[in-house]
DNA sequence: GATGAATGAGCATTCATTCAT
DNA sequence: GATGAATGAATGCTCATTCAT
């Protein structure tokens, strides 16, 4: 069942989304489209699978960082972002292609129970470093960092750019939160409808 | 052709990418597939269009706003940048499902003129808002504000969010940019390179 | 599309309805699948179409016969039911192929507006008959008439037996209607309940 | 092997024949696919042996009616078909779902078997309904004193029409074969050949 | 220039059967 | 004797593209 993971890793890299099929799949992996089927019940879950197991590697080294109180939040920001810059170049190829086969990744479940605690971890983090701010204004605050670090981090890598061009972008954009946090008038939501 | 290119966004608004088929598009249209064939060479070349337009209108809009220099800059970017999230936010299905049916169109030479289009517009804004900053600088801080924008809007807009909520990440963002176009040291490349 | 209809019941019968495949089908009209789901939607429809068919033919003799009021309802009667067994024998091999590939033909509004049709046929008929019988016992002598008929038909056809003893069973079994028929106290129904 | 022809039976009834599985009877049985091979060499014996047991069953209690001399043939006829039509009433589901699996049982050397054995008790019975009919009259009037019996109960049952009205056509049929082996003409051979 | 019938490779999925453990 | 992972041929169906009319 590793070796299937690995082959459609290694598939949806060197053939594209389009060509991700469960043929290609079992012969890269050396088994028959039956084994296949008897690990994944259909092309989906494989997609799926591959997609949480990404999820998870890259939110728990995050999380890791973001939660270590030891560490002042200003450090924890630079490193969390610019590791999570990092994470998702390195897994660029696989995630742009995941992306593009339309693993319906994320109305499941599981994937939903992913991103709550990555909300919660944000969550707990935005506290320290707005200390005063309301629980709405944190909520969005939380939303606010965590989707748009997502989202340009996304962008960045996605774009194919060098190892090197990404880890400054991540360290840049780090400021920019940074930035964001320390501002007394940094709650954005006081200027709300 | 005109005909071909609404029944496009028809049929992909209305049947997903997955059944956005050259006959489901030729129907609609009222034309016979051999016509469709006549208009465009291949059913990409077709996606590419509707995408090309997209673009054109979407940034067509934000360089007026950008290029208007009887506005104080910050104004001028407040506005954009929530044109631009209310503009993405609009054709949000149209792109998601073009981004779906994967029209390639990053690597197209039309696409890299726009872009080109697009990156002078913003560097030519960009000077205004750092008058004293080197042309490195300023080529990052052009290119980090357009693409940072366009992730964030796209990520928002993709999650189908209410159009309220929009506006306000629009809002917030363009704050965000501001902060960093204002700040002394906003440069951040200084440490670059 | 008449090509694909003989090809499949070419297919039906010397394949069998286990082995009645799309691609078998067009192979043997001499056109490609595509060309076979040009014309029908699906395999089921297909099958479909061959059984309404022959419905049709075996209905459209019945009914003539029955419906000839010249004759007198007797004669009528041996008649359509010797008809019906010889048809029936005529199309054994296609029937059963039909039934064991199982078109759902009987729950379609295309098949009950037959069934009516036969149903009325034979409620007029069977009102000669039975002149004195209420509406109900009509109705279900009709319908008994018909069921029993139609069953024993293609159960003996079914079984392969030759013309000849078809035929015979056909004259046994109208003598048993007849007899049914012009009992005074052939009205199962009173015995009803 | 008790536990796997009671499994096949629910699974046969519970998913319909097209998706009565080796893989599926095995599950309901608790056992492996592997044990169900050990007890029948395939697929298609399994049906067969569901469709002997049921063969059995409803002959069994047939002919042990037919047989009890000490009642008047008329009333055993009664008995008999009624009781015929309510036992295929009760196995409908199972019968149809065995016919559509298509278990190849009537070129069976055991379905031979039974039905010759079936034969000869009606044939015994005949004899007593018609003592002075010739050998060949006795044979054809056995014939299709059974055949017709089957025929019509297997498709009023497979119509699923509720229980009263089963037992109403069983009671009908037989007033209809009691009409037919009571007639001195009855002997339908004599217009034979 | 327009038409649309024809093509056929390609895809996801199923399932009876085998056989090494 | 029991297990169940592995097999792979087979199936129904889709769709971009072509080309004779």
């Amino acid at each position: 069942m590793g070796d299937i993971l690995v082959a459609a890793i290694r598939v949806l890299g060197r053939e594209g989304a389009s060509r991700f099929t469960t043929a290609r799949v079992a012969e890269e992996a050396g088994v028959s489209v039956g084994s296949l089927y008897q690990y994944f019940p259909n092309k989906e879950a494989l997609l799926f699978r591959l997609q949480a197991d990404e999820w998870e590697q890259t939110w728990g080294a995050l999380s890791a960082i973001l939660e270590d109180s030891r560490v002042p939040w200003r450090e924890r920001l630079d490193r969390a972002v610019v590791a999570f810059f990092v994470s998702e170049g390195a897994e660029a190829a696989l995630r742009s292609a995941l992306e593009e086969a339309g693993a319906a990744y994320r109305e499941a479940p599981e994937a939903a129970a992913l991103a709550e605690r990555a909300r919660q971890t944000m969550l707990v983090f935005v506290g320290e470093a707005l200390p005063g701010a309301t629980e709405e204004q944190k909520a969005f605050a939380a939303d606010f960092v965590f989707t748009s670090m997502a989202a340009v981090a996304e962008k960045v890598t996605a774009e194919g750019r060098p190892a090197e061009e990404v880890k400054r972008w991540g360290a840049a954009f780090a400021e920019l939160l940074r930035g964001y946090l320390s501002t007394p008038s940094s709650a954005p939501v006081d200027a709300g409808s």
